[in-house]
DNA sequence: TGAAATGTTGGGGCG
DNA sequence: ACGCCCCAACATTTC
Protein backbone atom coordinates (compact mmCIF):
# COMPACT_ATOMS: atom_id res chain seq x y z
CA UNK A 1 0.00 0.00 0.00
CA UNK A 2 1.02 3.57 -0.34
CA UNK A 3 -0.92 7.03 0.33
CA UNK A 4 -0.52 10.04 -1.69
CA UNK A 5 -0.03 13.61 -1.50
CA UNK A 6 -2.05 15.93 -3.43
CA UNK A 7 -0.37 19.35 -3.89
CA UNK A 8 -2.58 21.97 -4.96
CA UNK A 9 -2.01 25.63 -4.18
CA UNK A 10 0.65 24.46 -1.92
CA UNK A 11 4.01 24.08 -4.12
CA UNK A 12 6.34 24.03 -1.09
CA UNK A 13 8.32 21.23 1.03
CA UNK A 14 8.85 23.61 3.76
CA UNK A 15 6.03 24.14 6.56
CA UNK A 16 3.63 22.41 4.58
CA UNK A 17 1.04 20.96 7.42
CA UNK A 18 -0.38 18.27 5.62
CA UNK A 19 2.36 16.90 3.65
CA UNK A 20 4.45 16.65 7.00
CA UNK A 21 1.34 14.90 8.25
CA UNK A 22 1.13 12.37 5.57
CA UNK A 23 5.26 11.81 5.67
CA UNK A 24 4.48 10.54 9.48
CA UNK A 25 2.13 7.81 8.48
CA UNK A 26 2.41 4.12 8.15
CA UNK A 27 2.48 4.08 3.91
CA UNK A 28 5.02 5.60 1.71
CA UNK A 29 3.95 9.15 -0.07
CA UNK A 30 3.44 9.67 -3.02
CA UNK A 31 3.54 13.63 -4.27
CA UNK A 32 1.04 14.51 -6.53
CA UNK A 33 -0.11 17.43 -9.35
CA UNK A 34 -3.03 17.35 -11.26
CA UNK A 35 -3.16 19.88 -13.78
CA UNK A 36 -7.12 20.66 -13.79
CA UNK A 37 -8.77 20.68 -16.98
CA UNK A 38 -11.77 21.64 -15.42
CA UNK A 39 -9.71 25.07 -15.02
CA UNK A 40 -6.47 25.10 -18.15
CA UNK A 41 -9.42 24.72 -20.82
CA UNK A 42 -10.57 28.16 -19.89
CA UNK A 43 -6.96 30.02 -20.27
CA UNK A 44 -4.73 30.28 -22.83
CA UNK A 45 -1.64 28.12 -23.67
CA UNK A 46 0.83 30.99 -23.00
CA UNK A 47 -0.94 31.74 -19.43
CA UNK A 48 1.47 33.04 -17.14
CA UNK A 49 0.45 31.37 -13.84
CA UNK A 50 0.41 27.83 -15.44
CA UNK A 51 3.65 28.63 -16.60
CA UNK A 52 4.40 29.87 -13.33
CA UNK A 53 2.60 26.70 -11.78
CA UNK A 54 4.74 24.52 -13.90
CA UNK A 55 8.25 26.22 -13.14
CA UNK A 56 7.49 25.78 -9.65
CA UNK A 57 6.48 21.93 -9.97
CA UNK A 58 9.60 21.40 -11.47
CA UNK A 59 11.55 22.81 -8.70
CA UNK A 60 9.70 20.49 -6.45
CA UNK A 61 10.15 17.62 -8.46
CA UNK A 62 13.66 18.11 -8.68
CA UNK A 63 14.42 18.64 -4.50
CA UNK A 64 11.92 15.34 -4.52
CA UNK A 65 14.36 13.41 -6.73
CA UNK A 66 17.42 14.80 -4.29
CA UNK A 67 15.17 13.16 -1.49
CA UNK A 68 15.05 9.90 -3.49
CA UNK A 69 11.40 10.29 -5.02
CA UNK A 70 9.31 12.61 -7.43
CA UNK A 71 6.58 13.87 -8.57
CA UNK A 72 3.52 12.30 -10.07
CA UNK A 73 2.01 14.97 -12.70
CA UNK A 74 -1.33 14.34 -14.00
CA UNK A 75 -3.59 16.32 -16.73
CA UNK A 76 -7.52 16.11 -16.74
CA UNK A 77 -10.61 16.05 -14.78
CA UNK A 78 -9.59 15.65 -11.04
CA UNK A 79 -11.90 13.34 -10.44
CA UNK A 80 -11.82 11.09 -13.27
CA UNK A 81 -7.71 11.32 -13.02
CA UNK A 82 -8.42 9.44 -9.08
CA UNK A 83 -10.67 7.08 -10.49
CA UNK A 84 -7.47 6.27 -12.86
CA UNK A 85 -5.15 6.14 -10.12
CA UNK A 86 -6.77 3.71 -7.71
CA UNK A 87 -6.87 1.06 -10.44
CA UNK A 88 -3.37 1.66 -11.07
CA UNK A 89 -2.43 1.91 -7.53
CA UNK A 90 -2.50 0.61 -3.96
CA UNK A 91 -3.65 3.63 -2.78
CA UNK A 92 -3.95 3.10 1.58
CA UNK A 93 -4.63 6.81 2.22
CA UNK A 94 -4.68 10.69 0.66
CA UNK A 95 -3.54 14.06 2.04
CA UNK A 96 -4.09 17.34 1.28
CA UNK A 97 -4.22 20.49 2.66
CA UNK A 98 -8.09 22.07 2.77
CA UNK A 99 -9.12 24.70 0.28
CA UNK A 100 -12.02 26.82 0.30
CA UNK A 101 -13.26 28.08 -2.37
CA UNK A 102 -16.57 27.24 -3.22
CA UNK A 103 -15.19 25.53 -6.72
CA UNK A 104 -12.44 23.34 -4.48
CA UNK A 105 -14.70 22.65 -1.93
CA UNK A 106 -17.57 21.29 -4.53
CA UNK A 107 -14.03 19.15 -5.92
CA UNK A 108 -12.94 17.65 -2.49
CA UNK A 109 -16.42 16.70 -1.80
CA UNK A 110 -16.77 14.78 -4.58
CA UNK A 111 -13.11 13.00 -4.61
CA UNK A 112 -13.64 12.36 -1.31
CA UNK A 113 -16.93 10.51 -1.59
CA UNK A 114 -15.39 8.52 -4.72
CA UNK A 115 -12.28 7.36 -2.73
CA UNK A 116 -14.30 6.54 0.08
CA UNK A 117 -16.60 4.24 -1.78
CA UNK A 118 -13.23 2.38 -2.40
CA UNK A 119 -12.56 2.15 1.05
CA UNK A 120 -9.26 4.94 0.63
CA UNK A 121 -9.85 7.56 3.48
CA UNK A 122 -9.03 11.50 2.76
CA UNK A 123 -7.24 13.46 5.36
CA UNK A 124 -7.32 17.54 4.82
CA UNK A 125 -6.35 19.66 6.90
CA UNK A 126 -5.74 23.80 6.99
CA UNK A 127 -2.70 25.23 5.92
CA UNK A 128 -2.97 28.53 3.42
CA UNK A 129 -4.30 30.65 6.17
CA UNK A 130 -3.91 31.06 9.88
CA UNK A 131 -7.46 31.24 10.95
CA UNK A 132 -9.88 29.32 8.58
CA UNK A 133 -13.74 30.13 8.07
CA UNK A 134 -15.16 29.01 11.62
CA UNK A 135 -11.80 29.93 13.96
CA UNK A 136 -12.68 33.81 14.06
CA UNK A 137 -16.68 34.43 14.85
CA UNK A 138 -18.20 36.83 17.15
CA UNK A 139 -19.90 35.48 20.52
CA UNK A 140 -23.01 33.76 19.08
CA UNK A 141 -20.68 32.24 16.43
CA UNK A 142 -21.63 33.71 13.53
CA UNK A 143 -18.60 35.40 11.11
CA UNK A 144 -17.80 39.02 10.96
CA UNK A 145 -18.81 41.06 8.12
CA UNK A 146 -17.04 43.95 9.38
CA UNK A 147 -13.13 44.14 9.15
CA UNK A 148 -12.07 46.04 11.74
CA UNK A 149 -13.91 43.96 14.67
CA UNK A 150 -13.01 41.07 12.50
CA UNK A 151 -9.51 41.97 12.87
CA UNK A 152 -9.20 42.83 16.44
CA UNK A 153 -10.51 39.18 17.10
CA UNK A 154 -8.12 37.82 14.51
CA UNK A 155 -4.91 39.12 16.87
CA UNK A 156 -6.85 37.75 19.87
CA UNK A 157 -6.93 34.76 18.67
CA UNK A 158 -3.20 34.61 17.33
CA UNK A 159 -2.12 35.92 20.82
CA UNK A 160 -3.82 32.82 22.51
CA UNK A 161 -3.14 30.16 20.38
CA UNK A 162 0.62 31.56 18.46
CA UNK A 163 2.14 29.72 15.43
CA UNK A 164 2.98 26.40 15.04
CA UNK A 165 6.44 26.41 12.41
CA UNK A 166 9.19 24.51 10.97
CA UNK A 167 8.36 21.00 12.02
CA UNK A 168 10.73 18.56 10.85
CA UNK A 169 9.61 16.11 7.91
CA UNK A 170 10.39 12.68 7.90
CA UNK A 171 12.01 12.52 3.94
CA UNK A 172 12.48 8.27 4.64
CA UNK A 173 8.85 7.76 3.96
CA UNK A 174 8.63 9.53 0.79
CA UNK A 175 8.17 6.79 -2.26
CA UNK A 176 11.37 5.63 -3.80
CA UNK A 177 9.19 5.77 -7.59
CA UNK A 178 10.93 8.32 -10.45
CA UNK A 179 8.41 9.30 -12.67
CA UNK A 180 8.81 11.07 -15.72
CA UNK A 181 8.40 14.77 -15.53
CA UNK A 182 6.67 16.08 -18.91
CA UNK A 183 7.58 19.02 -20.88
CA UNK A 184 5.13 21.92 -20.72
CA UNK A 185 4.43 21.40 -24.47
CA UNK A 186 3.32 17.45 -23.42
CA UNK A 187 1.10 19.45 -21.48
CA UNK A 188 -0.44 21.46 -24.17
CA UNK A 189 1.09 24.64 -23.02
CA UNK A 190 3.88 27.21 -24.13
CA UNK A 191 6.31 29.34 -21.56
CA UNK A 192 4.92 33.35 -20.77
CA UNK A 193 6.51 36.23 -21.71
CA UNK A 194 5.21 37.41 -18.10
CA UNK A 195 7.37 36.10 -15.38
CA UNK A 196 6.18 36.19 -11.58
CA UNK A 197 8.84 38.07 -9.39
CA UNK A 198 10.13 36.63 -6.48
CA UNK A 199 8.92 38.34 -3.35
CA UNK A 200 10.74 41.05 -1.42
CA UNK A 201 10.49 41.58 2.30
CA UNK A 202 13.58 43.43 2.30
CA UNK A 203 12.19 47.31 2.51
CA UNK A 204 9.36 46.16 5.27
CA UNK A 205 10.77 48.93 7.31
CA UNK A 206 9.79 51.52 4.55
CA UNK A 207 6.24 49.64 3.49
CA UNK A 208 3.98 51.81 5.58
CA UNK A 209 5.75 54.93 4.03
CA UNK A 210 5.79 53.62 0.51
CA UNK A 211 3.27 51.21 -0.01
CA UNK A 212 1.00 53.96 -1.69
CA UNK A 213 3.62 55.38 -4.02
CA UNK A 214 3.68 53.23 -7.54
CA UNK A 215 6.46 54.86 -8.25
CA UNK A 216 8.54 53.36 -5.79
CA UNK A 217 8.60 49.12 -5.68
CA UNK A 218 7.66 49.59 -1.81
CA UNK A 219 5.39 46.49 -1.99
CA UNK A 220 6.26 42.70 -1.33
CA UNK A 221 5.27 40.81 -4.71
CA UNK A 222 4.25 38.03 -1.98
CA UNK A 223 -0.04 38.13 -3.24
CA UNK A 224 1.25 35.47 -6.17
CA UNK A 225 3.51 33.28 -3.66
CA UNK A 226 0.83 33.21 -1.06
CA UNK A 227 -1.65 32.29 -3.97
CA UNK A 228 0.26 29.22 -5.25
CA UNK A 229 1.69 28.54 -1.50
CA UNK A 230 5.23 29.01 -2.45
CA UNK A 231 5.46 30.59 0.66
CA UNK A 232 3.73 29.20 3.92
CA UNK A 233 1.61 32.27 5.26
CA UNK A 234 2.84 30.73 8.87
CA UNK A 235 6.44 31.91 8.15
CA UNK A 236 5.01 35.80 7.48
CA UNK A 237 2.85 36.18 9.75
CA UNK A 238 5.74 35.21 12.38
CA UNK A 239 8.12 37.69 10.21
CA UNK A 240 5.83 40.74 10.71
CA UNK A 241 3.75 39.77 13.95
CA UNK A 242 4.04 43.22 15.78
CA UNK A 243 7.26 44.60 14.09
CA UNK A 244 4.80 45.76 10.74
CA UNK A 245 1.32 45.57 12.04
CA UNK A 246 0.13 47.85 8.82
CA UNK A 247 1.64 44.89 6.26
CA UNK A 248 -0.26 42.42 8.97
CA UNK A 249 -3.50 43.80 8.14
CA UNK A 250 -3.75 43.37 4.56
CA UNK A 251 -2.51 39.54 5.51
CA UNK A 252 -5.76 39.91 8.00
CA UNK A 253 -7.52 41.41 4.95
CA UNK A 254 -7.17 38.35 2.97
CA UNK A 255 -8.78 36.06 5.61
CA UNK A 256 -11.45 38.35 5.97
CA UNK A 257 -12.40 38.24 2.28
CA UNK A 258 -12.12 34.16 2.27
CA UNK A 259 -14.69 33.66 5.27
CA UNK A 260 -16.57 36.14 3.46
CA UNK A 261 -16.50 33.92 0.70
CA UNK A 262 -16.68 31.01 2.54
CA UNK A 263 -19.97 31.90 4.02
CA UNK A 264 -21.49 33.77 1.49
CA UNK A 265 -20.50 32.11 -1.80
CA UNK A 266 -23.31 34.03 -3.85
CA UNK A 267 -21.20 37.20 -3.69
CA UNK A 268 -19.16 35.63 -6.68
CA UNK A 269 -22.39 36.56 -8.61
CA UNK A 270 -24.38 39.43 -7.12
CA UNK A 271 -24.20 42.18 -4.69
CA UNK A 272 -22.87 41.70 -1.06
CA UNK A 273 -25.36 44.31 0.15
CA UNK A 274 -28.77 43.67 -2.10
CA UNK A 275 -29.82 47.08 -1.78
CA UNK A 276 -27.90 48.38 -4.68
CA UNK A 277 -29.42 45.77 -7.06
CA UNK A 278 -31.57 48.36 -8.52
CA UNK A 279 -28.18 49.99 -10.10
CA UNK A 280 -28.47 50.16 -13.65
CA UNK A 281 -25.28 50.08 -15.62
CA UNK A 282 -24.42 51.49 -18.35
CA UNK A 283 -22.04 48.92 -19.54
CA UNK A 284 -20.94 50.63 -22.91
CA UNK A 285 -18.70 48.14 -24.28
CA UNK A 286 -16.60 50.52 -26.32
CA UNK A 287 -16.20 52.36 -23.45
CA UNK A 288 -15.25 48.94 -21.46
CA UNK A 289 -13.07 48.60 -24.01
CA UNK A 290 -10.81 51.97 -23.72
CA UNK A 291 -10.74 50.81 -20.11
CA UNK A 292 -9.21 47.75 -20.78
CA UNK A 293 -6.60 49.36 -22.95
CA UNK A 294 -5.40 52.06 -20.52
CA UNK A 295 -7.00 54.42 -23.69
CA UNK A 296 -9.55 56.46 -20.82
CA UNK A 297 -7.44 59.81 -21.17
CA UNK A 298 -7.06 59.70 -17.76
CA UNK A 299 -3.23 58.91 -16.90
CA UNK A 300 -3.59 57.40 -13.73
CA UNK A 301 -6.14 54.82 -15.02
CA UNK A 302 -4.58 54.06 -18.24
CA UNK A 303 -0.87 53.85 -16.68
CA UNK A 304 -2.68 51.11 -14.39
CA UNK A 305 -4.19 49.35 -17.16
CA UNK A 306 -1.40 48.73 -19.22
CA UNK A 307 1.07 48.14 -16.24
CA UNK A 308 -1.50 45.03 -15.56
CA UNK A 309 -1.69 44.30 -19.37
CA UNK A 310 2.11 43.98 -19.92
CA UNK A 311 3.14 42.67 -16.56
CA UNK A 312 0.20 40.71 -14.77
CA UNK A 313 0.45 43.12 -11.72
CA UNK A 314 -1.35 46.52 -11.01
CA UNK A 315 -0.15 48.30 -7.56
CA UNK A 316 -2.79 48.09 -4.90
CA UNK A 317 -3.27 52.08 -4.97
CA UNK A 318 -3.53 51.71 -8.90
CA UNK A 319 -6.27 48.74 -8.59
CA UNK A 320 -8.36 51.29 -6.04
CA UNK A 321 -8.18 54.01 -8.51
CA UNK A 322 -8.90 51.88 -11.92
CA UNK A 323 -11.79 49.98 -10.29
CA UNK A 324 -13.48 52.73 -8.58
CA UNK A 325 -13.11 54.91 -12.29
CA UNK A 326 -14.85 51.67 -13.80
CA UNK A 327 -17.82 51.27 -11.52
CA UNK A 328 -18.65 55.38 -10.75
CA UNK A 329 -17.21 57.27 -13.94
CA UNK A 330 -18.34 54.50 -16.40
CA UNK A 331 -21.30 53.01 -14.45
CA UNK A 332 -19.91 49.47 -15.42
CA UNK A 333 -21.34 46.67 -13.66
CA UNK A 334 -17.70 45.82 -11.01
CA UNK A 335 -18.45 42.08 -12.55
CA UNK A 336 -17.00 43.45 -15.69
CA UNK A 337 -14.02 44.22 -14.14
CA UNK A 338 -13.64 41.41 -11.64
CA UNK A 339 -13.78 39.42 -14.55
CA UNK A 340 -11.19 41.08 -16.57
CA UNK A 341 -8.68 41.78 -13.23
CA UNK A 342 -9.21 37.58 -12.75
CA UNK A 343 -8.15 37.22 -16.08
CA UNK A 344 -4.36 39.17 -16.34
CA UNK A 345 -4.07 39.19 -12.20
CA UNK A 346 -1.13 36.98 -11.89
CA UNK A 347 -1.66 37.15 -7.76
CA UNK A 348 -5.52 36.44 -8.59
CA UNK A 349 -7.59 35.26 -5.97
CA UNK A 350 -11.21 34.93 -6.09
CA UNK A 351 -11.96 36.26 -2.58
CA UNK A 352 -9.93 39.30 -2.12
CA UNK A 353 -10.97 39.74 -5.96
CA UNK A 354 -14.22 40.05 -5.65
CA UNK A 355 -14.23 41.55 -2.21
CA UNK A 356 -12.22 44.20 -3.38
CA UNK A 357 -14.03 44.92 -6.08
CA UNK A 358 -17.37 45.42 -4.36
CA UNK A 359 -15.50 47.34 -2.06
CA UNK A 360 -14.76 49.93 -4.87
CA UNK A 361 -18.30 49.56 -6.24
CA UNK A 362 -19.72 50.20 -2.66
CA UNK A 363 -21.90 47.23 -3.12
CA UNK A 364 -19.75 44.93 -0.48
CA UNK A 365 -19.69 43.98 2.92
CA UNK A 366 -17.85 47.27 4.91
CA UNK A 367 -17.14 48.82 1.70
CA UNK A 368 -16.30 52.20 0.48
CA UNK A 369 -19.34 54.17 0.86
CA UNK A 370 -21.26 54.64 -2.46
CA UNK A 371 -20.20 58.41 -2.82
CA UNK A 372 -16.93 57.68 -2.46
CA UNK A 373 -15.83 58.94 -5.80
CA UNK A 374 -11.99 58.68 -6.25
CA UNK A 375 -10.63 61.98 -8.49
CA UNK A 376 -7.91 60.45 -10.60
CA UNK A 377 -6.37 64.04 -10.78
CA UNK A 378 -6.09 64.38 -7.08
CA UNK A 379 -4.86 60.67 -6.50
CA UNK A 380 -2.60 61.31 -9.08
CA UNK A 381 -1.50 65.01 -7.06
CA UNK A 382 -1.12 62.50 -3.80
CA UNK A 383 0.30 59.34 -4.79
CA UNK A 384 2.97 60.36 -7.97
CA UNK A 385 3.29 63.63 -8.13
CA UNK A 386 6.27 63.80 -10.08
CA UNK A 387 4.43 61.27 -12.96
CA UNK A 388 7.39 59.10 -12.27
CA UNK A 389 4.42 55.77 -12.80
CA UNK A 390 2.45 57.67 -15.21
CA UNK A 391 5.29 58.38 -17.51
CA UNK A 392 6.62 54.74 -17.39
CA UNK A 393 3.78 53.36 -18.55
CA UNK A 394 2.88 56.04 -21.03
CA UNK A 395 5.43 57.57 -22.96
CA UNK A 396 3.08 59.66 -25.02
CA UNK A 397 1.60 60.99 -22.37
CA UNK A 398 2.61 64.57 -24.02
CA UNK A 399 2.15 64.29 -27.49
CA UNK A 400 -1.13 64.30 -29.70
CA UNK A 401 -1.21 60.65 -29.28
CA UNK A 402 -2.59 60.37 -25.86
CA UNK A 403 -6.47 60.47 -25.78
CA UNK A 404 -8.92 63.43 -24.73
CA UNK A 405 -10.58 61.94 -21.63
CA UNK A 406 -13.32 59.76 -22.09
CA UNK A 407 -15.63 61.55 -20.02
CA UNK A 408 -15.44 64.85 -17.72
CA UNK A 409 -14.79 64.13 -14.04
CA UNK A 410 -17.57 66.41 -12.50
CA UNK A 411 -19.98 65.42 -14.81
CA UNK A 412 -18.89 61.45 -14.15
CA UNK A 413 -19.44 62.09 -10.76
CA UNK A 414 -22.22 63.88 -10.60
CA UNK A 415 -24.01 61.25 -12.71
CA UNK A 416 -22.71 58.35 -10.55
CA UNK A 417 -23.94 59.90 -7.37
CA UNK A 418 -27.43 60.44 -9.05
CA UNK A 419 -27.63 57.02 -10.49
CA UNK A 420 -26.85 55.20 -7.52
CA UNK A 421 -28.88 57.67 -5.31
CA UNK A 422 -31.49 56.29 -7.90
CA UNK A 423 -30.52 52.79 -7.73
CA UNK A 424 -30.74 52.21 -3.81
CA UNK A 425 -33.58 49.92 -2.63
CA UNK A 426 -35.21 50.78 0.73
CA UNK A 427 -34.88 47.69 2.20
CA UNK A 428 -31.60 45.51 2.89
C1' DT B 1 -7.82 52.77 1.98
C1' DG B 2 -12.34 60.50 -0.70
C1' DA B 3 -13.66 64.64 -2.60
C1' DA B 4 -16.28 68.67 -2.80
C1' DA B 5 -19.10 71.97 -0.63
C1' DT B 6 -19.88 74.63 3.15
C1' DG B 7 -18.72 76.76 7.57
C1' DT B 8 -15.44 78.95 10.84
C1' DT B 9 -11.57 81.49 12.30
C1' DG B 10 -8.00 84.65 12.59
C1' DG B 11 -4.43 87.71 10.74
C1' DG B 12 -3.44 91.62 7.91
C1' DG B 13 -4.60 95.53 4.94
C1' DC B 14 -6.97 99.58 4.95
C1' DG B 15 -10.19 103.37 5.51
C1' DA C 1 -7.50 102.31 17.87
C1' DC C 2 -11.31 100.28 15.63
C1' DG C 3 -14.36 98.01 12.47
C1' DC C 4 -14.69 96.04 8.15
C1' DC C 5 -13.39 93.19 4.43
C1' DC C 6 -10.69 89.73 2.26
C1' DC C 7 -9.01 85.34 2.10
C1' DA C 8 -6.14 81.59 3.33
C1' DA C 9 -6.20 77.83 6.39
C1' DC C 10 -8.45 74.75 8.76
C1' DA C 11 -12.78 72.18 10.32
C1' DT C 12 -17.18 70.21 9.46
C1' DT C 13 -20.73 68.51 6.65
C1' DT C 14 -22.51 66.42 2.69
C1' DC C 15 -22.48 63.51 -1.22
Amino acid sequence: MTSIFWFRRDLRLKDNTTLIEALSGKYKIIPLFIFDTNILDELPRDDARVYFIYSELKKLDSQLRELGSSLLIKYGNPLQVWQQLINEIPVGEVFYNKDYEPYAIERDIKVTKMLAAHNVATYGFKDQVIFEEDEVTKADGTCYTVYTPYKNRWLERLNETGLSINREANYQNLHPQQYNFPSIVELGFTQSRIRVKDFNLSHLDRYEQTRDLPAVDGTSNLSVHLRFGTVSIREIVALVYKRFPIFLNELIWREFFMQILFHYPRVIHENFRRKYDGIKWRNNEKEFERWCNGETGYPMVDAGMRELNQTGYMHNRVRMITASFLCKHLLIDWRWGEAYFAKHLLDFELSSNNGNWQWAAGTGCDAAPYFRVFNPAAQQQKFDKDFEYIKRWIPELDTFDYPAPIVEHKFARERALAEYKKGILNEE
